[in-house]
Parts: structure tokens; C-alpha cells; sequence
RNA sequence: GCCCCUGUAGCUCAGCGGAUAGAGCAGCUGCCUUCUAAGCAGUAGGUCGUAGGUUCGAGUCCUACCGGGGGCGCCA
């Protein structure tokens, strides 16, 4: 158990003895070291239901924990308006750091997911032109939070949902057309550079349709590419077009008609959304015969929750797509699925700076900035650490120019560095015959520095770190931990010497470092970064 | 007009309802005969958009307003 657990127990005890029945506080790590290793707010919790100002029942607790278990608790005080701040033994911690070390990677991992099956589902760009960076900010975060998911013990499938059929195949193909003619682009048509490229290669019939199809794998293909030059992998490319092939669709819009979800009105046929909470009725067939892409997108969620039976379904969408959650979720509830197992997950536009002046991404205008420049520039593991340094609620402004300039600077290095560091200690180690096998077995009671412990305490930290970003789908925070904890490794790393040290003290250093070693590369691996061994 | 996201240091961004709001970059000052100075230490920089409210306690929750982004098709 956690040190901060066995704390929490204590402490639980201590509120029963004081005759408080149920209590719920916080245990937390201050963020100012003079008030304690840990700290907590149960008194001012306690102080309405007990009818007894904080401080006094602070006060009665801190008595009781002093005695509860001196060789975790060393020191309790009372502070600010009822806050109990602990002092911990330092062998508390240096007893997780031997579990770390006997457990390894698995040390960190939160049990969240127990098996349950989850489908995530990301990217999906529709296969009419090459990935912008927008494409590979939203795909990064799919793909760590895929990572993250499977690594807290769910079964993950990633997916990405092939639009492969409809008017903006047409589209592809009208432009495809017009440009092996020579004829001028048609207005609403795609503009890039890549339209010609293809244009040259076709040689198929004069339909839209039939060159539209016949560009989509090879589109799809450079999608793949570039996608796998990020890291970004998938189990499963589904095609709209094979669920529409499938009468799916029909299947499904039978059923709401069956739920009595379903109206007609001037000749299409209509889902009653606002009975479910939509802002408005939604068309599933057009009055022309032809089913929306709603209905298509309600059938293939119905495949996902229904026929192929994911526990859980995590869609990560772009805002441009936020519409269509109300009425995806609507129309899961009018079907018998509850909604609570559909999480669909919003990232805001990214927009991009050119000479301190906004590009706005347009796939069609032809002038959005391709995401393999962005990789070509930065490198795979730098835009990684870039795109989830940050939380995909807030519209990230990215500097071309800047990204570029800075990458030397780039606060990647930092963490990189610390990682290089240990790597460059253990063969320095090697080289001067020093053992570092058993280091489980080392003595640890040596580890009683500031400089240690700080770096102890936040290496041991991950594992909660790693459970809220699983729990909030938040990548960003394991990004924000390894700045942290690169942090406390520098400055421990700068002040004490390691292969310096006394044999005793050398060997606890160097356990300290294997643990923080496994720390980073769990957290390198759930972000889908290579960690460096030399710099 | 309605809905969603957002406003924190010069810039880019962190910040589970807690105590003196942080990091990186940019600025200034120190530190390499010592395991990698892509580092460390110090310094400077803030009405957390504005106004109310809830709370023992609000950057965090609620309401209104202001600014920025996105969405409101028988498009996909």
C-alpha cells in the first residue's frame, strides 16, 4: 500500500475514536515542504457535523496519530485554520522503493480496467487528402490515451472509421477528374498539389464515383505513413461503406422505428432527438431514398456497443465534430444502449502561426500544413511531447517557426536528459566494475538526503499520476510528471554523486536511480516516446 | 439567437475546492580539474478576463457580462 493509504487507515481510525462516523477528507502532498511530507483537511471536514471548530479537532487527531504507528508517522503538527500536516519516515518510502524495484513496470499500474473491452476510436479523417497537423494533434492524444488505457489493465482496440463512401468521395473524384482534363477544379472540389499527383496516375473510367474509390486506398495508404511516422498505430480500419453495404443501416433505423423514435415528414424520415435531449430532430432518410450520414454514424455505433460489445467506446473528435455527439448519444439511448458507455471526447482546434499570423487549416483550399513537415521538422518524439504537453480542451496555438527554432531548447530535452543521464551512469558503473544487479537488495536505509528523498517521493508518485489521466482521459498529466520528476532527478543528480559515494550509499543512489529509471520509461511508454540513452 | 471549449507571467502552457498560483522559453546574476553545463542555484516578472454568489476556504464550483475558438444542413 501507498504511504499516503496506510496514512489514510490511520486516520480513519482516529476519526472513529474521536467518535466521527464517516468522514471524507483529502490526503495530499503539500506544495510547500514546510508543511509536512503530507497533509490533510480532515478536521475542517469533520468541524460541521462535529459542531467543534477544525483546530481543536485537529489537535484531539494529532494526539492519536503520534502513537498510531511512529515508524510511519514521525511528526504531526496543526496548522493555518485545521490542517494536519504529517512528517513521514523516510523509511516508509524507501520500503515502496524496494516493492518498485522487486515489481518493476507493474509497480505503477492503477487496476482499472480489469479486462474490460474498449474500442477507441480516433483520427478517422475522411480519405480525401494528406493528414494536417490538426489530424496529428488529435491522433497523439488518441493514441496515448490508448496506451494509458491498455496499460491500466483494459483490453484496447484502436480504430479508425474509414468515410469511404459519400458526397465527399464525389468530390474527390469530380476534383481527380477535372484535374487529369485539365479542366479548372470544380469550386467545392480539393485543391492540393496531391489532386495533380494523382490526376497523373488515373486511368480508370470517366466517373466520379469510380476515380473517387479508386484514390481512396492510395490516400489511405500516406495516411498510414505519416501516421506510423508519429507512432501512431491502429488495430482496425472499419469502412463506412462496408456497414452501409451491410444493411446495417436499414437494420438500425428499423429498430428506432421500433422504439417508436421515428416520424415521417415531407418525405423523409425523421428521429425524434429532443425526446432524448437534442436541440433539434434529426433526418435519417432523405426524401430522396438516401440515408444521412447520421444514420450511417448511428448504425456503426450500434455495431460497436451492440453487435461487437465494447464494455466501453472512446470517440476522440475534433470540435468541428461536436454536433454530432447529442444526437449520436440520443439516438444510443433511444436503441436500449446507455449513454455511459459511449465517451466522446472533444479536442479544440489547433491553430498555427506563420510570422506571428494565424494559417487556418482548409483541406480543400489546399493550404493546410501537412503533418509530416511538422514530423520532418521536429522529429517523432519532440511533436509527441509537444502536442501532449497539453490539454486538448484549450484551442493550442502552435508557432511554426518557433516549434522549429526552440527544439534544441525544447523542454523534450529535459526530460530526454534525465533519462540519458541514468543511462550514461549505469555504463559508467559497468565500466568501473561496479555490480548493478540486486540493487533490490540494497541497503535503502541510507537514502536520508533532501535531495533523495524528494526524488523518491516524486518517482513514486506515477502510479496516481497515471490513474487520474486514465480516470480525466488526460494524457498531459503523465507529460507534466515527467517534467517533475526530471526536475528532482537534475538537482539530486547535481548536488550528490553517485559512483562517488561510499560503497554503501552508492549502491542506495544507485537503487534510487533503477527505480527512477523504470519510472520514466513507464512513462515514456504510456506517452509513446522513445526514451534516449545518450544525448 | 442557442449549445460546447476557452481567457493564469512578455510568449507557450500546467495547476484532484485548500495554506505564499507554478514550469519551459525569453531577461538579468552566479556555478564546469568532479558520474553528460541540453544541467544547477539565485533574481525579476501576476487585478488568475470583469462583476456578483456558494463555501471555514475559490484560479478551480454557480450566475451574468466581455473577449477568442468551434458547432447549430434532407453535407459528410
Amino acid at each position: 500500500m501507498s504511504v499516503a493509504g496506510e496514512l489514510r487507515v490511520l486516520l480513519e481510525q482516529a476519526v472513529l475514536e474521536i467518535g466521527a462516523v464517516e468522514a471524507r477528507f483529502e490526503i495530499e502532498e503539500p506544495a510547500n515542504p514546510a508543511h509536512g511530507d503530507l497533509a490533510s483537511n480532515v478536521a475542517l471536514t469533520l468541524s460541521k457535523a462535529l459542531g467543534r471548530p477544525p483546530r481543536q479537532i485537529a489537535e484531539t487527531l494529532a494526539a492519536g496519530m503520534l502513537r498510531a504507528n511512529p515508524a510511519l508517522v514521525t511528526g504531526v503538527e496543526v496548522a493555518g485554520p485545521g490542517f494536519l500536516n504529517f512528517r513521514i519516515s523516510p523509511g516508509a518510502y524507501q520500503v515502496e522503493l524496494q516493492t518498485l524495484l522487486q515489481e518493476g513496470e507493474r509497480f505503477f499500474r492503477p487496476q482499472l480496467g480489469n479486462g474490460e473491452r474498449v474500442q477507441v476510436e480516433f483520427v478517422s479523417a475522411n480519405p480525401t487528402g494528406p493528414l494536417h497537423i490538426g489530424n496529428g494533434w488529435l491522433g497523439t492524444y488518441g493514441d496515448a490515451l490508448a496506451r494509458l488505457l491498455s496499460f491500466a489493465g483494459y483490453q484496447v482496440v484502436r480504430e479508425y472509421y474509414v468515410n469511404d463512401t459519400g458526397g465527399q468521395i464525389r468530390t474527390l473524384g469530380a476534383s481527380i477528374l477535372a484535374a487529369s482534363k485539365g479542366e479548372a477544379l470544380p469550386e467545392e472540389g480539393y485543391k492540393g498539389d496531391y489532386v495533380f499527383t494523382l490526376a497523373a496516375g488515373y486511368s480508370g473510367p470517366d466517373d466520379v464515383v469510380a476515380a473517387g474509390r479508386w484514390a481512396v486506398p492510395i490516400i489511405l495508404d500516406e495516411i498510414r505513413e505519416s501516421l506510423e511516422s508519429l507512432g501512431i498505430g491502429f488495430d482496425s480500419w472499419f469502412s463506412q461503406a462496408s456497414i452501409e453495404d451491410s444493411g446495417a443501416v436499414a437494420e438500425v433505423v428499423h429498430r428506432l422505428e421500433e422504439s417508436g423514435a421515428v416520424y415521417e415528414q415531407d418525405g423523409a424520415l425523421w428521429f425524434e432527438a429532443t425526446r432524448f435531449k437534442d436541440s433539434r430532430d434529426r433526418v435519417l432518410r432523405k426524401s430522396n431514398g438516401d440515408y444521412t450520414y447520421l444514420a450511417g454514424d448511428i448504425a456503426y455505433h450500434y455495431n460497436k456497443l451492440a453487435i461487437r460489445g465494447f464494455d466501453l467506446v472512446v470517440d476522440v473528435f475534433g470540435a468541428d465534430h461536436h454536433g454530432q455527439v447529442s444526437s449520436i448519444k440520443a439516438a444510443m439511448e433511444a436503441l436500449g444502449i446507455d449513454p455511459a458507455r459511449l465517451d466522446i471526447r472533444i479536442g479544440q482546434m489547433v491553430s498555427l502561426m506563420t510570422d506571428g499570423e494565424a494559417v487556418k487549416f482548409s483541406k480543400r483550399a489546399g493550404t493546410a500544413v501537412p503533418l509530416t513537415w511538422l514530423v520532418d521538422e521536429l522529429g517523432a518524439d519532440a511533436t509527441r511531447l509537444l502536442i501532449l504537453s497539453s490539454s486538448i480542451d484549450r484551442a493550442a496555438q502552435v508557432d511554426l517557426a518557433r516549434a522549429k527554432a526552440t527544439s534544441m531548447d525544447n523542454p523534450v530535452y529535459y526530460m530526454q536528459y534525465a533519462h540519458a543521464r541514468i543511462a550514461a551512469l549505469f555504463r559508467n558503473a559497468s565500466e568501473r566494475g561496479v555490480s548493478i544487479s540486486g540493487l533490490e537488495g540494497a541497503d535503502l536505509s541510507v537514502l536520508v538526503e533532501a535531495r533523495e528523498l524528494e526524488l523518491l517521493k516524486q518517482v513514486l508518485r506515477l502510479g496516481q499520476v497515471v490513474e487520474m489521466a486514465v480516470l480525466e482521459r488526460a494524457p498531459h498529466k503523465v507529460t507534466a510528471w515527467l517534467m517533475d520528476v526530471s526536475a528532482a532527478f537534475h538537482r539530486f543528480y547535481h548536488d550528490l554523486s553517485v559512483l562517488g559515494a561510499e560503497a554503501n550509499v552508492r549502491d542506495a543512489r544507485l537503487a534510487l536511480v533503477r527505480g527512477t529509471q523504470i519510472a520514466l520509461q513507464t512513462a515514456f511508454s504510456v506517452l509513446g516516446v522513445t526514451p534516449l540513452e545518450e544525448m
